[in-house]
RNA sequence: GGAGGAGUGGCAGAGCGGUUGAAUGCACCGGUCUUGAAAACCGGCAUGGGUCACACCAUCGGGGGUUCGAAUCCCUCCUCCUCCGCCA
């Protein structure tokens, strides 16, 4: 959610920022909507303290005399009273209205995206920021798509899943298992070493800590939901890991917060069915090794760099070609200013999938939060940043095509010391 | 799930209808003293709205109500503690 403050500084940036989303032309007014509900509200704001001051003033004033023993007059200034209350009773209602209906808007409105941010509106217009230096692996006649090593090789399997929960809860065993469980070891240590603070957080959520981060109401069909008791299935691990932080104000020597988890995350993906989302392309249910910072303002794009760089030293370790995006105004999620993708290349699919997303959403989500810091004798908003380090499904995915071989599966060195094995041969 | 108790500032802990945004202690930050430190003493120390700055307004777990006036009384929800039940 932005600021009041700053969208009123600041009209012309913001509607700048709605063009480079591509968001609706028509719907660029409720900038201007926002701020002359803002008048109003301060103007009401105004009124009503105003009428609450006479109040408390003339309560005092009715204590006193009723200990003097003055009572008729204390009757006469009672009478006021209830007349001021009753003004303020519909003060306080207009109010009231004002204030929900700003703050609705205000939900419809989503972050400014970062001067770097290219205009467009989907996927197509992404900006390839770092391409894959080197040639592309180009894989015999005879490769397999993960789906089907999957089966040759007893790595997961689709349809076991759709049996036990529904489609898209993908059942793995056996080394595909014991290469999750790898691959999750691998990612959580790499992201301890590099001085983030691991948490294991709750898979669930309440609805409090899921409109702080923004997946409320923004992605309310996203989000698997307990009505029984009001919780919502995390879809990442950000939701519980940043709401750590909600109504705290820190001090600017606790900067940065460094926070990492592993979660299964689960997302509904209502009406995605086809080739695009077979085997573990895209899936409801899966595991994420996600990092969070919080950061001083000034500091949060060094430390955008920084994560970066870190889910770059993952892929490289893995031994997976990938390539960079920033994304385009029209791809660039709700709550963020600035956001690349890593994608891996699948080659057997000849396709990028999508393994880590890493952004900073600047105030946008901390002003849900309320987090702030201590900046002399005022309080600021910090800025957050998350990215995923890494998804594991899609990396999974690549993984094992790209390393198929005649005589099995290779496993990337680095990981050979979690798998426990450096081959996974036919079953 | 059943019965009882409790939720106040960073923490501890008063207040239980009227100058209480809230005593006191600890912690923390300034200052005096000291060669330096400690101790002692003096001062400061919640968040949000509002203002050039004051004033002023709101907030004592959340929401609602009674009253001229609520941290204090009533209703409701949430959370925590104790006992019983169930249980990985």
């Amino acid at each position: 959610m932005l600021e009041l403050n700053y969208l009123r500084a600041n009209v012309e940036r913001v509607k700048k920022g709605l063009k480079v989303r591509s968001f609706p032309e028509q719907e660029h007014a409720i900038v201007d909507r926002i701020i002359a509900l803002d008048d109003r509200r301060k103007e009401l704001q105004t009124t009503l303290d105003s009428l609450l001051a006479d109040r408390n003033a003339f309560s005092k004033e009715i204590g006193a005399l009723f200990k003097s023993g003055q009572r008729d007059e204390a009757e006469a200034k009672r009478q006021r009273v209830s007349e001021i209350k009753e003004e303020a009773a519909s003060v306080e209602e207009e109010l009231k209205n004002t204030k929900s209906e700003q703050q609705e808007l205000l939900y419809q409105l989503p972050n400014v995206p970062h001067e770097s941010v290219p205009a467009g509106n989907s996927d197509e217009d992404n900006e390839v920021y770092q391409d894959w230096g080197s040639e592309l692996p180009v894989l015999a006649d005879a490769a397999k798509p993960h789906w089907e090593l999957a089966a040759d090789y007893r790595l997961f399997d689709m349809e076991l899943g759709t049996k036990i929960t529904g489609s898209g809860f993908p059942v793995y065993r056996g080394k595909g298992a014991r290469l999750q469980r790898a691959l999750i070891s691998f990612f959580l240590d790499e992201a301890v070493k590099a001085g983030y603070e691991e948490i294991l957080p709750p898979l669930m959520v309440n609805e409090d800590t899921a409109r702080a981060t923004g997946q409320l109401p923004d992605k309310e069909g996203q989000m698997y939901y307990i009505e029984k008791d009001n919780l919502y299935m995390i879809p990442t691990a950000e939701v519980p890991i940043t709401n750590i932080y909600r109504d705290v104000i820190l001090e600017e020597k606790d900067f940065p917060i460094k926070l990492t988890g592993h979660t299964p995350c689960f997302r509904r993906e209502a009406g995605s069915y086809g080739a695009e989302v077979r085997g573990l392309n895209r899936v409801h249910q899966f595991d994420k090794i996600e990092i969070v910072q919080i950061q001083h303002p000034d500091k949060s794009y060094d430390t955008l760099q920084e994560m970066m760089q870190h889910v770059a030293g993952l892929l490289e370790k893995l031994e997976l070609p990938y390539r960079i995006l920033r994304l385009c105004g029209g791809d660039l999620g709700f709550t963020s200013a600035l956001t690349f993708d890593f994608e891996v290349y699948s080659a057997a699919q000849q396709r990028w999938l999508e393994v880590s997303s890493v952004s900073n959403f600047e105030t946008f989500q901390s002003n849900r939060l309320k987090l702030r810091y201590r900046d002399g004798k005022q309080t600021r908003l910090a800025h957050t940043l998350n990215g995923s380090a890494l998804a594991l499904a899609r990396i999974v995915a690549a993984l094992i095509e790209n390393n198929q071989t005649p005589n099995g599966i290779v496993i990337p060195k680095a990981l050979q010391h979690y798998t426990g094995f450096d081959l996974i041969e036919k079953a």
